[in-house]
RNA sequence: GACCCUAUCGUCUAGCGGUUAGGACACCGCCCUUUCACGGCGGCGGCACGGGUUCGAGUCCCGUUAGGGUCGCCA
């Protein structure tokens, strides 16, 4: 940080078809520190393997950094690897840069440093020890395995001509200029061959900072199929990309004050490489769900409506034949009871649908004969209410109870479940207004027929 | 098998030689309340184990155990 050349990290994805948790938290790490020093922010598709490449696989990626709001200041500008791209120094995709690999084996033969083998070139790594200066762990020293003892050497260029990953890693780290490599502690004692390949083209090697990898709750390691392992499930509905981003910091980073719901603005400010934990984190979707919710009732109206546009889509709720200002206005009245909604999206149907399937063992509560008479009397009072508001359908509500010589909740729940079919939901007078009188009194009179 | 990293409530974490070991999520009570939720108050619950060093160890050292990672013509 104190450095006078300015900050330039990466992240580096292979297109799989799914981001990974852990990958987008390696890449909102490396996103961090750039904005936070000042830096570039280089995205880079390593797509050697070409087998499974594929323009949606690289979709999948840009559009998951994208959700997050993690824009990069260097790297592809389209899906496509022969595409345009922002930086000097492209191309960012990998399989774009043959004649780099091509020229940079050539230096390590020239040096003595590569040799072929059965058709393949191999690297000549260095028996001794290696030290691996790094910003979160401290100095590693790295001997051989005991594997590694027979033959030290590693194979940079396979016998089909194809580059594989730590030399191609490397080499444009090199040639990108690279000063901090953040990556997953996965990648730690790999790194000895890294420095060593570094060494061998005369160059110093970046700044390395392994981050903790995240866990199933279990305490496995969390793989493709494990829940919440791809970010497209957070994607779908539900989740505020603020509440994601905000969790992942909080995985394997603190800001040792015992804040937890801090906008990324200042974790930028905040974030810095020596808060980084040591230790692994298993990943927990309850306290996920716990921020999300906090998100959700303090998120800008825009950006409100703009997430539970997803709950009405996950939960198949067709609201197209509603105006914008009432889909809002009503999931509005959901704000502060999102934990409904994740738990069940189909609270909010009866305000697109005027088929309400009535609670049973409500109906055994609430539609009874005593509640015939005062539902009535309730009709008629709210047919009165104009403006149709909730103050003054909450006074009118009052009123007729107090007439009765009864409590307000006598007939708040028959009301309530006339009109939603359920027995929980947002504020009674709030959604009666949603609603409007007309669709009120209706649902009434539809529940006073059911009343025996 | 070898090499490397790690170890505080169930989970995420604060702690950097002297603390009644703090916070958050979850869970359990009570309060608030038209439901649910929010909020408030309280409770449950932890330094993996064994040796050292020290007047004193969650904090430093060593070992054990456990978990994770790596050793590939995968990335």
């Amino acid at each position: 940080m104190a450095n006078n050349t300015s900050v330039r990290v990466r992240f580096a994805p292979s297109p799989t078809g799914y981001l990974h948790i852990g990958g987008a938290r390696t890449a909102l790490f490396n996103w961090l520190y750039a904005r936070h020093t000042g830096g570039q922010f280089i995205l880079r598709i390593e797509d050697t393997d070409a087998a499974r490449n594929t323009q949606e696989a690289v979709d999948v990626i840009l559009n998951g950094l994208r959700w997050l709001g993690l824009d990069w200041d260097e790297g592809p500008a389209s899906h496509d690897a022969t595409g345009p791209s922002k930086g000097t120094h492209g191309p960012y995709f990998q399989s774009q840069r043959s004649d780099i690999y091509r020229r940079r084996v050539q230096e390590l033969k020239d040096k003595g440093f590569a040799y072929e083998q059965d058709g393949a070139v191999k690297f000549r790594m260095q028996r001794e020890p290696i030290v691996i200066p790094d910003l979160v762990v401290g100095d590693v020293r790295r001997e051989l395995t005991d594997r590694e003892q027979e033959d030290p050497d590693f194979v940079i260029i396979r016998s089909d001509g194809q580059p594989v990953f730590h030399f191609v890693n490397v080499v444009d780290d090199l040639e990108m200029g690279i000063t901090h490599v953040i990556r997953g502690e996965d990648h730690l004692t790999n790194t000895a061959k890294h420095i060593a390949l570094f060494q061998a083209f005369g160059v110093e090697p970046p700044q390395y900072a392994h981050i903790p990898l995240i866990l199933n709750p279990d305490g496995t390691k969390m793989s493709k199929r494990d829940t919440g392992a791809s970010l497209a499930t957070y994607q779908g509905g539900y989740f505020a990309p603020e509440a994601v981003v905000n969790y992942l910091c909080l995985l394997g980073w603190s800001p040792k004050d015992n804040r937890e719901v801090m906008p990324v603005r200042e974790v930028v400010e905040r974030f810095d490489l020596p808060q980084i934990l040591r230790h692994n984190a298993r990943f927990d979707m309850t306290k996920l769900q716990w921020l999300n919710h906090e998100y959700l009732r303090t998120l800008p109206a825009e950006r409100y409506d703009a997430v539970t546009a997803g709950f009405l889509k996950r939960s198949s709720i067709d609201a197209s034949g509603f105006d914008t200002a009432y889909i809002s206005a009503a999931l509005a009245t959901f704000r502060d009871k999102a934990k409904q909604l994740s738990e069940d999206p189909g609270v909010a149907r009866f305000y697109f649908s005027d088929a309400i399937a009535y609670d049973p063992e409500a109906v055994k509560k609430d539609f009874v004969p005593d509640n015939k008479p005062r539902l009535g009397k309730l009709r008629d009072a709210f047919a009165q209410v104009e403006p149709f508001k909730a103050d003054a359908l909450q006074a009118a509500l009052t009123k007729t109870a107090g007439e009765l010589g009864v409590k307000a909740g006598v007939l708040v729940h028959p009301t309530r479940l006339a009109c939603t079919g359920r027995t929980v939901g947002p504020s009674l007078y709030h959604l009666l207004e949603v609603l409007g009188k007309e669709r009120v009194l209706q649902r009434i009179d539809a529940a006073l027929a059911q009343i025996k």
